[in-house]
DNA sequence: CGACACACCTGGATGC
DNA sequence: TGCATCCAGGTGTGTC
């Protein structure tokens, strides 16, 4: 998936097609997605119009006078606007169908994605547990180490887990470790708050960074025009397994933890 | 509470 | 060509 650049991407480009635009029909063609979606989900959409699109993490949330749709677009789910309801590939679960005859339709081969319906003020459980956003002000180096000091955790672990920091995947934990220079395996514990604070300052700057790239694509991540991102040129470490340090030169090591890939330069990083 | 394995699902790459 | 195996951007749930 999409990490959070992926879907401040996403938003971005979706916004100025799916705002003030009635929503004339919606068709499910599959609903087992990673929760079903609800019998009465196309009602509450049916003749409603959006006004604007946020984020929280990464969810993205559609609002609308009715209440909020609330989508995640999983590891392999994609949303754009098309001009027509034909041309309907494999893998188009969503379509919501607009009176201009435009299309916001979501794909998504491996169905890890979800949508929700919320009722107006309800706050869905899956956001209550989240942490900060990673580019608000509430996420700074002190912060991260409160938490890190009482965690037995990788510090990859650690910044992946959305209940300390939202937005924070795979890709962008890697690439942030190696830009500050700690090892990702590094016990969360063990490092100072000074060290913490280069950390939260370079998740900041690749994330703000692949946002104005329009996101990274591996294989299937598109915008809302169907065009890919183009961070994934920029990437220090991710990926780069069988290569040298772009800092150094000395062939990256490539590991896991917690069952993900993980990739770092035992020289630069400590 | 924290740490961790596992679950959900398809498709592409790789190896025999 | 076919089949088995492994891997992939996420994250909630269950168990210890």
């Amino acid at each position: 998936m999409p990490e959070l650049p992926e879907v401040e991407t996403t938003r971005l480009g979706l916004s100025r097609l799916v705002k003030e635009k009635k929503i004339v029909e919606v068709i499910v063609r599959q609903r087992n997605l990673r929760w079903p979606i609800e019998n009465g989900f196309e009602d509450q959409l049916r003749g409603n119009t959006f006004t604007k699109l946020s984020r929280r993490g990464k969810y993205l949330l559609f609002h609308s006078k009715r209440g909020r749709m609330m989508v995640h677009l999983g590891m392999s789910g994609s949303l754009r606007v098309v001009s027509s309801r034909s041309n309907i590939r494999k893998h188009d679960h969503v379509d919501i169908c607009f009176d201009d005859s435009s299309v916001l339709r979501y794909h998504d081969p491996r169905r890890f994605g979800s949508f929700f319906w919320l009722a107006p003020k309800q706050i869905h459980r899956l956001l209550k547990n989240l942490g900060p956003e990673p580019l608000s002000k509430h996420f700074d180096g002190n912060y991260l180490y409160e938490i890190a000091k009482r965690r037995k955790v990788a510090v990859k672990t650690l910044i992946m887990n959305s209940s300390i920091v939202v937005g924070v995947g795979n890709i962008y934990a890697n690439e942030a470790l190696f830009l500050s220079g700690i090892r990702p395996d590094r016990l969360s514990s063990s490092i100072s708050k000074q060290r913490y604070k280069g950390l939260v300052s370079q998740i900041k700057r690749v994330l703000n960074s692949s946002i104005r790239s329009g996101g990274t694509t591996l294989r299937d991540f598109v915008r809302e025009d169907g065009q890919p991102g183009y961070f994934k040129q920029r990437l220090f470490v991710y990926g780069r397994g069988e290569l040298g340090c772009k800092n150094c030169k000395k062939l990256l090591q490539e590991t896991r933890i917690n069952n993900r890939s993980t990739f770092f330069c035992s020289r630069c990083q400590t």
